[in-house]
RNA sequence: GGUGGGGUUCCCGAGUGGUCAAAGGGAUCAGACUGUAAAUCUGACGGCCAAGCCUUCGGAGGUUCAAAUCCUCCCCCCACCA
């Protein structure tokens, strides 16, 4: 089976260019292929990890992926489907954020003996003279065909207008694709939809520079079936770092997908086989727990490897009752099956406290917002009073309501704010 | 450079001297219902030593008993013209 149906079949792919040439060049031998990534932050997000897991299809089947890290494009910022006028960053904090960049795609993707690349365009952008750019490049673009560009379109019709530098980017990034074309012999990009604008303009200048075929795939804007944008929470991004976003937390992300997206998710998030995933469309209501379930596990032990995963999977068990998933369910999965997995809390969110303050005693509102789980103390006072705080697994009924060293069993404490986020608390 | 229009709490967006911590919507959070689902309903939604106090309406001053609202200067954005 090829790379492209695995995608087709699993959802990654949006739009490609002629696809029987790319079928071909895909299927005759190993080959390069590319997708950008931004470095305005120290870390990636669930929002990447499409592009992130079809770099890994690709690497699983027998081609080399490279991750370009945008250094120099950074300096820019891409105007694409955006509303808004990118911060410019400097390259010390692009050079900061490209090491966590490459130590998360490490995760999905075998850097080891050249099987995988990692560049930054950096190398090749910033010592571009303006002349000689504006002449073997910018020659070839025509401003008529950009303005009406859709990935322009947005920003052209705003009120904040489009900045000369901003549409500048898509000169740059046809001259990263050409660039990949003649150095690594990469003759496929690939990115999210808002990328296809780009995409082509590479394509096109390798055509008319080379003379040679170049091509494109983008990637479905993935959304949550409610309509939002995939990977935010309450807390922002769900980022793929763990020391931002908790192994825990993050496993608690996916196992809260909705109904309606499991089977979707299953497809592109994890690598399990498809006809597998297909018996989940026959699961309906509760049942589909255990799906996601299977999901949770395995998206979180690919991006922060089994032990994690088990780890999150028990503390989750630990609070909410270990689910069962039946043993014909995804059979391919590593996640412990079988009934009887032990129940701990390891991974649950805790902070330690010195005991004096409970010898003392403590308001429970004071507590919520020392943890983290309300941000500020007016906060857990609300959350309190309205009956969203848990001690122990009992409701909290005075927002005031004075916690003390007989509120610890076996010197730990367990907090609860709303439904699903708990938090323990141990001696000092 | 000229002319006109703007910058409001997480976002959109009302508000043009006191009744404004600021309408409405979205997002978010909690409660009920549930399956750690969705939808729905209810409530909350600046901070704090909490029936009170403090800080917010681009920035700095000023007028006034009282300003997001009036005046002055500055910064930024947009449109049209040059």
């Amino acid at each position: 089976m090829s790379v492209l149906e695995i995608l087709q079949d699993r959802g990654f792919i949006e739009a490609v260019t002629h696809e029987e040439l790319l079928e071909k060049y895909l299927n005759g031998k190993s080959v390069s292929c590319y997708i950008g990534f931004d470095p305005t932050a120290s870390s990636l997000h669930v929002g990447s990890l499409v592009c992130i897991m079809a770099l890994a299809h690709m690497q699983r089947s027998g081609h080399r992926p490279i991750a370009l890290v945008g250094g120099g494009t950074g300096l820019i910022g891409d105007p694409s489907g955006k509303t808004e006028m990118r911060k410019v960053i400097t390259q010390d904090q692009i050079d900061e954020n490209k090491k966590g960049i490459k130590t998360q795609l490490a995760r999905f993707i075998d850097f080891n003996d050249g099987s995988a690349l990692l560049l930054d365009n950096a190398d090749w952008l910033t010592g571009l003279g303006y002349i000689p750019f504006l002449r073997d490049v910018g020659r070839y673009f025509s401003v008529n065909r950009m303005i009406k560009a859709e990935s322009y379109k947005m920003r052209i019709d705003s009120d904040e207008g489009l900045s000369f530098i901003e549409f500048n980017y898509m000169l740059l990034q046809a001259y990263d694709f050409m660039q990949l074309s003649k150095t690594h012999d990469c003759m496929l990009q690939m990115g999210g939809s808002d990328q296809w604008g780009n995409i082509v303009a590479g394509i096109d200048l390798i055509r008319r520079t080379q003379n040679k075929t170049a091509f494109g795939i983008t990637f479905p804007l993935i959304t949550t079936s409610s309509g939002i944008k995939m990977g935010k929470t309450h807390k922002g991004a769900v980022w793929l770092d763990p020391e931002r976003t908790s192994p825990y937390e993050y496993y608690q992300f996916w196992i809260n997908t909705d109904d309606a997206d499991v089977v979707r998710f299953l497809l592109l998030f994890t690598f399990l086989p498809v006809n597998e995933i297909e018996k989940v469309k026959q699961l309906e209501g509760s049942a589909l727990n255990a799906a996601k379930t299977i999901l949770a596990f395995e998206a979180t032990c690919i991006a922060h490897g089994k032990r994690e995963a088990e780890k999150a999977f028990k503390t989750s068990a630990a609070a909410f009752g270990t689910p069962a998933v039946p043993p014909d369910l995804m059979p391919s999965s590593c996640i412990p099956h079988k009934s009887g997995a032990v129940a701990t809390d390891d991974s649950m969110p805790c902070s330690g406290f010195d005991k004096n303050i409970f010898v003392k005693g403590i308001s429970a509102f004071e507590i919520f917002a020392m943890t983290g789980l309300s941000k500020s103390k007016s906060e857990a006072r609300r959350l309190l009073n309205q009956g969203g705080g848990y001690l122990n697994g009992k409701r909290i009924k005075k927002f005031d309501q004075v916690l003390s060293e007989k509120d610890f069993d076996n010197g730990k404490m367990l907090l609860r704010a709303g439904k699903k986020r708990y938090h323990k608390i141990v001696l000092e």
